[in-house]
DNA sequence: CTGTTAGCGCTTTCAA
DNA sequence: TTGAAAGCGCTAACAG
């Protein structure tokens, strides 16, 4: 059902139906009245795509998130979502999977959309040709979670946060730290982490320090395991994000050790399932719905205002260290030999 | 970049453009290159708008969902996503966060953009409004998880697992079942589930089957707690679903109780990472995924077929009951005083 | 094989 | 306060 049946129905012109609409003051209150009956009966509802057409504005943020099975993301998008909703936009969210070439395939189905600004998250924002045809057609575009001093991004200093929480698991006094992480080059942020990581170690001048690179989609997460069992194991884990800070404890428990008494184990990304868990997850929580609503907010103030936001608008929100039930010293391990004199 | 200047760029009409895109093998094979070339250049995207209104055919489904904060319907989602992209369709997720409003917003919005169908998941088909809406105005959809005899449904068979579930408890020993379940209005799926529970506890003849309400937000959950510390306490606890039945197993050792020794837990759902945690949650998995495919094929299907999906095209996927490690013979309880004689 | 043309439903001048 | 009409970008007859 179209404006122009709703038009007839009321007995007025489609462009009075449409001011209705868009305009109530402009139009007598009366006809305002017939108006909305007869829309109301036919149940009328304005053609999106025709709007869009005309206007050249689809009041439609685009999303591109690697995936809505990590936590992190939905928790994200949730706040995207709310936010958008709040500044008057709907969204229209795409997966990528991690994988380069659907981050393009998205970029271009949103972008044929008409979405009038887009949220994304990103692998590597460096290499990312999507993002550099963004900013070339000058398309309001905002990141999330990555961090680069080219592009406008929203997120938190993941780099600090780790190193700093080496730092204090060294004063827990943990000698053997590892940090767990996927594969690094999926992600800038696990690179990031991973710096803080590095940092954090040299700093405290901790002498073991490894990394555990877990291969994505491995079930069993068998890297975990050697490390765990070899004689030198670490007394603390610092994991990249939280799924796999869970997947830890799990292969933790199942070799005998208790979490934290013979092993501390932190996750990165504050998950809400997090805190469900016993022992409750220790991380380093991020504001997931925040980032999510920050990064449109930037963006939509930018879109009222005519232009793009630039890298300088980029915004660090802070995080938060919770040791929940998962972190704590490390247990004196009973000594085979008596101490030096 | 519209049409017309490909089509000036590469000197040919705006509809051998468009064929060009559209039915490349009705066109001149030097012509395609060409357009392409321009196209290429020109970063030309056709304007998805233009073609939905011209059509009348959007190739998008829209989808209705609860909330992505709960991984059953992000693994749902994630499995429409799939599938719709292999039957040529893009997806439009909108979440309601079980409200009866946004349900009906959801619809109206989905279907002012235009979609082709939707899959949607309802708190309660017999008085959903959108839903009459739906069928009356002969738009093609599907309800995932929902059931109901005059819709068109995928999901499992809950009544009868949980009431199974519960037989199969009862064969292990124990005697004091609960169930544990979110506000019963809110959804058809925790309805289906107790009345599992009832049936299955009077099947097999078990004296005491309560049905322990948890309010949704409720952080603590406080009713879980004080059904455990009572004397009389369950030996096993039937959740409505994994997330009640993970914050269950943090209420039982923060009261000293071991789970599954002294207390088996188990939930509904099969969350991806119910397996991940230790003890591996116990469920009864539903696959989400499948659910998702199959709704958006049966959609597909009619959409292609030119009519709507009837309810007797409904679908019953098999449940999967996973003992996890949470889900045990109860221990036998020390007796106060000898057995009798 | 290619071009011309009529709209899809809506908004927005411009006139009345 | 309202109406007439142009046109957003595209597709699908129809004609050539």
């Amino acid at each position: 059902v179209s404006i122009e049946q709703v038009a007839r129905q009321a007995g007025v012109s489609v462009a009075t139906v449409s001011r209705a609409f868009n305009l109530p003051d402009k139009v007598a209150a009366g006809t305002l009245a017939r108006i909305m009956v007869a829309a109301e009966q036919l149940a009328y509802l304005p053609n999106t795509s025709a709007r869009t057409l005309r206007t050249q504005r689809s009041e439609v943020l685009g999303v591109v998130l690697p995936t809505l099975l990590n936590p992190v993301f939905a928790e994200c998008l949730d706040g995207i979502a709310q936010a958008a909703t709040a500044a008057g936009y709907a969204i229209l969210p795409l997966t990528t999977d991690y994988r380069l070439e659907r981050e393009q395939a998205a970029v271009d189905k949103l972008l044929a959309a008409g979405v009038d600004g887009l949220v994304l998250v990103v692998s590597n924002p460096g290499g990312s040709t999507a993002l550099h045809k963004l900013a070339t057609q000058q398309v309001p575009y905002v990141l999330a979670y990555n961090r680069d001093p080219r592009h406008p991004c929203v997120g938190v200093d993941g780099e600090r946060a780790v190193a700093e929480l080496v730092e204090y698991l060294v004063s827990l006094g943990h000698g053997r730290i590892a940090m767990v992480a996927g594969e690094l080059q999926a992600s800038d942020r696990a690179q990031q982490r991973y710096r803080g990581f590095q940092r954090g170690a040299a700093r405290a001048g901790l002498a073991q320090a490894a990394l555990i690179e877990v291969p994505f989609v491995e079930p069993e997460a068998a890297a975990i395991a050697t490390a765990l069992r070899s004689r030198s194991r670490p007394t603390a884990l610092v994991c990249s994000n939280d799924l796999l800070a869970i997947r830890c404890i799990r292969a933790a428990h199942g070799l005998g050790l208790r979490v934290p008494q013979d092993l501390t184990v932190v996750g990165f990304d504050g998950i809400a399932l997090g805190r469900e868990l016993s022992p409750m997850l220790g991380t380093i929580a991020q504001p997931n719905a925040s980032i999510g609503a920050c990064s449109v907010e930037l963006l939509a103030r930018a879109i009222a205002a005519g232009d793009v936001p630039g890298s300088a608008a980029s915004v660090t929100l802070p995080h938060e260290f919770r040791p929940g039930e998962s972190c704590a010293a490390p247990a004196p391990r009973p000594s085979k030999r008596k101490e030096k004199p």
